[in-house]
DNA sequence: GTAAGTGCAAACCATTTGCACACCA
DNA sequence: TGGTGTGCAAATGGTTTGCACTTAC
């Protein structure tokens, strides 16, 4: 892949995955890659040129399902959302007290058989771990 | 312990946990015990005495924190609830087609070091498999 | 030009909260 | 009896949807 500024790679892996290379979603992707951690859609709104809700809640699950952003729930209230583009699948631990997150690579997909278990095929799988983070300790 | 018919064992144990032995608990219970798989709020307005929904989430919250119950995400609409009692750490794999559950003993928690990740305690955790079923294969 | 993306407003729906009444200890 | 649990109704808040307008291709 060449060597292309951000908002104009994004606008070819758009293409490439058959969605439109529009200005917000683009921004969308720029501000995602920004972030060090999974961010909710109320602080992305106010990062992002179009802040309305729907359009962002449409747009994310959209990007999700080609792959290029991740949809994470830390909390049971509000979904969080990463770009996906580029990074190995990963996990989190959450601070319960200060939101912290960090990136974990544990994963336990490779641990299950799920013959063993009545199943076909094993499509997916959550984790969160949620702890203490030393500077709340 | 000594052998009681459910209701009276509940009862017992919710004194035990500071909780008071009212009717709408015990049968909260009991229905809990009847299931095989996590429950919704709503589908456990439909076995129980006293459907209201607002008293359901109080009570399994407060269940929840005494270790009566679990509160489980499978999807992230609506929580679920199993009955804690007697029953094993444990996690879940459901089927994305059907809905069907299956307990899995697989448990990354072990895996993980806190200080490595500059935490300094893990609290706690969350993990689901999805799949598909041998039924809807 | 046309289909897909966007914005706004309203609808949805699981969950929470306020308050008066009922029940367990 | 006192304090917690319950029920009802209303509020909350994240997410979804309908529809007319705009934009990328």
């Amino acid at each position: 892949m060449k060597r292309l500024k951000p908002s104009d790679r994004y606008a070819a892996i758009l293409r490439e995955k058959g969605e439109k290379a529009t200005k917000a979603r683009i921004g969308l992707l720029v501000a995602l890659e920004r972030e060090r951690f999974p961010i909710s859609i109320k602080e992305l709104g106010t990062k992002v040129k179009a802040p309305d809700p729907s359009t962002l809640y449409r747009s994310l699950k959209a990007l999700a399902e080609k792959g290029l952003v991740r949809e994470i729930m830390t909390d049971k209230k509000e979904a969080r959302y990463e770009i996906a583009i580029g990074r190995a699948h990963h996990h989190h631990v959450v601070c319960t007290s200060c939101g912290l997150m960090k990136d974990v690579r544990v994963c336990p997909e490779k641990a299950i058989a799920p013959a063993s278990l009545g199943f076909s095929k094993i499509t997916g799988h959550t984790l969160e771990f949620f702890g203490i983070c030393k500077s709340c300790a």
